[in-house]
DNA sequence: GCGGGGATTGCCAACGTTGTATAGTTCGGG
DNA sequence: CCCGAACTATACAACGTTGGCAATCCCCGC
């Protein structure tokens, strides 16, 4: 620890330990050729004056500054909240810091995040995008960049993201097979960005076909966001609508444990007279009455690799250059209380 | 924006508009004695190469980064997730950025962010510990903290809180007025450190006084952490302890969903056997069957306060030298379904 | 004994910005 | 019409670090 109230430099180290400031700079980037001796003589003085590197004169000499970012809709949201933190973790075993930014899903916050990135000199970006389409985050310029969540983009960046697809199949197809024939859909939404919901909803019918059930309008509901209270509204709607569910494929889980509210609050039980999935195997829907099935996607892992990827970007020279790759992640269907038998 | 592949730097916008590197940068900071046709041009120049200033260079010079950190025991807390948001966006209108750290309730992450702060040269803190003690807070330096949270600590930080005992108090309260006598408490911990836990017990046997209700140590749960999983093995129990409670003051939702699941699991009803209350307010409690009554903290007046706070220290020089400042935050109690008379 | 090569260390310049000092320029008042 | 004050713009040095290169030294093989 120092005293004096002026953080030391490479200067006050290297005046301690006798030698030229580049050579404490060499021991503390762990230069191999350092004669163990003044490796020693130096990491004392470091020890005894608490040195610790200056980032922005680092960052300002090397351009690295060991921050990424990572931006997401909102923290909030459990099931960002989520991701969030294992990135933070996995970035921490690099030694990176994260700087985490929410943009609400408003397409203008998220180009201005995009357009700022220089700003704050970060190393690259994770971003999982709301309302921003693809041409528009190609002009991100040459920071690296993984892209989250469901979006179908191609463009300089990588992408980690499940079968959505296929997931959202699997959570109809589990509610048919409950025997169930008026299987409603929660999440739908009409903008063009949404494809979430767009892939979402393909699913939905795909496995709807499948069973040899119609696709029917009426049996699906639009949200403006994927929040519980928009859960709790399209439920009602539903209801109140000539064709009665017996079973609900809600887009997220936020969604269903608002639809399951609204049908508990009006005596439906669940899943008796309508099951319910969801979507993400948030915390909450372990602990919910019912406890809620749904769809796991192996968060640990798109953390994991989404970090991996963007790593790669930074390091290698050679493979900065790679074409934008696609990384698919497993996903699993957890059945609970909301669709027992 | 520019199109050759490095970003122009005060030295390109000078040329380009036939003035010294300093007159573009008394433009850029605003410096008042510049000519308008000068200004104006330069600006023309800024706008046409797309210029933007280098952080790293500025914090270098200024030793100002415009970044703060905040860090949380986890961001997975729908709680903490939430105070978060909100500083966030406190502090987007400052235009600082934040950095997220999750300390995990773990002292040596605790104290490694605190010793680690210079790294990153972060002009603030707002901090909210779990595991860490004041001495080791007092640590940190001369970095301006803010300290979240309801931990009592006088040292050289400010602290954002609200008055714990009190409103658990009146959470209890609440339930002696429904005229239950067997009110029993979850969340209570034996660390040391674990002030928030001690408060809420302290503001939960006060209510029992108040009440004319003995303490029984056999009505209180204690827990390792805030989680549902912890309010459900609490709850399962005081379930089997020989003294059966008719009402539980849980010390956050997350305890008292987890409290609500087991008791519903067991075919307990919620409220008419056991009446449960919580503490925070997250928004799963709106949606929950049956709804969660808690006591509601002012959130988004404790991310303004504390965002506040540390722009009065960040700002003033003369501020920066005023002792530690204690502020209150209102709260306030939310009766719903599951302490319905 | 000598040249070569690796190990080890030091010097210099540069990263992009801003504070200080200073020079030139204009303007109003005496 | 001159002089000081205010205005405008510039040059230079520093912030703390690292990359490139040069300098020195030691050891080995011939």
């Amino acid at each position: 620890m120092y005293s004096s109230g002026v953080p030391p430099g490479l200067k006050d180290v290297a005046a301690r330990a006798g030698v030229s400031i580049k050579t404490v700079s060499n021991v503390v980037n762990g230069y191999v050729h350092v004669a163990p001796d003044t490796r020693a003589r130096v990491q004392a003085a470091i020890d005894a004056l608490g040195y610790v590197p200056n980032v922005a004169a680092r960052q300002l000499r090397s351009k690295r500054s060991g921050v990424i970012a990572l931006a997401v809709p909102e923290l909030q949201s459990p099931y960002f909240a989520e991701v969030a933190g294992l990135i933070v973790q996995a970035a921490e075993r690099r030694s990176w810091t994260v700087l985490i930014d929410q943009t609400d899903g408003h397409a203008e916050r998220e180009r201005n995040l995009v357009a700022g990135l220089r700003r704050h000199a970060i190393d690259g970006l994770i971003f999982s995008p709301l309302a921003l389409t693809g041409e528009e985050l190609a002009r991100g310029g040459e920071t690296p960049m993984v892209l989250l969540g469901e979006r179908v983009w191609h463009g300089p960046a990588d992408h980690v993201a499940i079968d959505n697809t296929a997931a959202a199949a699997d959570a109809t197809r589990h509610l048919c097979a409950l025997g169930r024939r008026n299987v409603a859909a929660i999440g739908a939404q009409d903008f063009a960005s949404a494809t979430t919901a767009h892939q979402r909803l393909a699913g939905y019918r795909a496995a709807l076909d499948e069973a040899g059930l119609p696709f029917d309008p009426r049996l699906v509901a639009r949200v403006d966001r994927f929040h519980r209270a928009d859960g709790a509204a399209a439920m009602a709607a539903l209801l109140d609508r000539p064709r009665r569910p017996d079973a609900v494929f809600c887009f997220n889980d936020l969604l269903a444990l608002g639809a399951i509210r609204t049908l508990l609050e009006r005596g439906v039980r669940v899943p008796e007279e309508v099951a319910v999935i969801g979507f993400d195997d948030i915390e909450d829907g372990r602990f919910s009455t019912p406890t809620l099935s749904t769809v796991a996607p192996d968060t640990a892992r798109i953390a994991h690799l989404a970090v991996d990827l963007l790593a790669e970007r930074l390091g290698g020279d050679a493979v900065a250059a790679t074409p934008a790759r696609e990384v698919r992640v497993q996903h699993r269907l957890v059945a609970r209380e909301s669709t027992a038998r």
